[in-house]
DNA sequence: TTGTCATATCGACGTTCATCGAATCATACA
DNA sequence: TGTATGATTCGATGAACGTCGATATGACAA
């Protein structure tokens, strides 16, 4: 970095309007407070995974509406989900780990993508 | 940490109504792309503080919108204002230097609150 | 005071999105 | 097959929000 005044920029170069917008888009997914009570849920169980049967009654949502979040997570790559029988499960997707215990929890952790 | 099954859970306990409302309302300030940009915009400039005057051309929206924008990051806390004359200047919260950068830039930070 | 310029606020409009009931799809079991 | 149950998709509705023109505010200059 090449610091050309006084004083150091907190970053190298400003954005793109294109890396605007998928960074924005990257926050919105957690931009919601039922899906981050989900991705919560999710993260906090001992098993590591959760079926979708036992998430809408702690939620206080519609069975449409959480299945609805559900996909949006799913869709962003922070969760994964696996059909077994007739229910579905959910789980933290592995690489994605340390991002979401940063934050839900607040701990040091890496960037967003 | 009490592990009580074959995993370590990824969070140690789920949040609660209240504390996703917040964290919610923490990343929809980031997930605006006009704001990214402008967040981006005083991060990179080497004086460390931009004009408002120098910020409708380069992000192609009118001076209200802008306005509007800035006002959100400040009331955010992750920028600061200081009126100097007629022109109004805007840089990062010395006290969130850390993580606007590792917003814009994908380096190792600090949890977002 | 008067005028001009920079910025903020107001009011309105259109889009996006969270939500839910209903319909549909998929799986298990009789 | 047929029925029951879990889960997703569809369609509609209302709220939140990004946007901008117009107006207001506040500061400097003449």
């Amino acid at each position: 970095m090449e610091v050309v005044s006084c004083c150091v920029p907190v970053t190298e170069e400003a954005l793109s309007a294109d890396q605007a917008r998928d960074l924005a888009d990257d926050f919105k997914v957690l931009s919601d407070p039922v899906r981050l009570r989900l991705l919560s849920l999710i993260a906090s169980v001992p098993e590591g995974e959760v079926c979708a049967c036992d998430m809408n009654d702690p939620l206080e949502r519609s069975q449409a509406t959480v299945s609805h979040h559900l996909s949006v997570l799913v869709k962003s790559g922070l969760i994964t989900r696996e059909q077994r029988g007739k229910w579905a499960w959910f789980r933290i997707a592995a690489d994605r780990a340390d991002f979401v215990r940063s934050v839900l929890g607040g701990q040091p952790v890496m960037s967003i993508s």
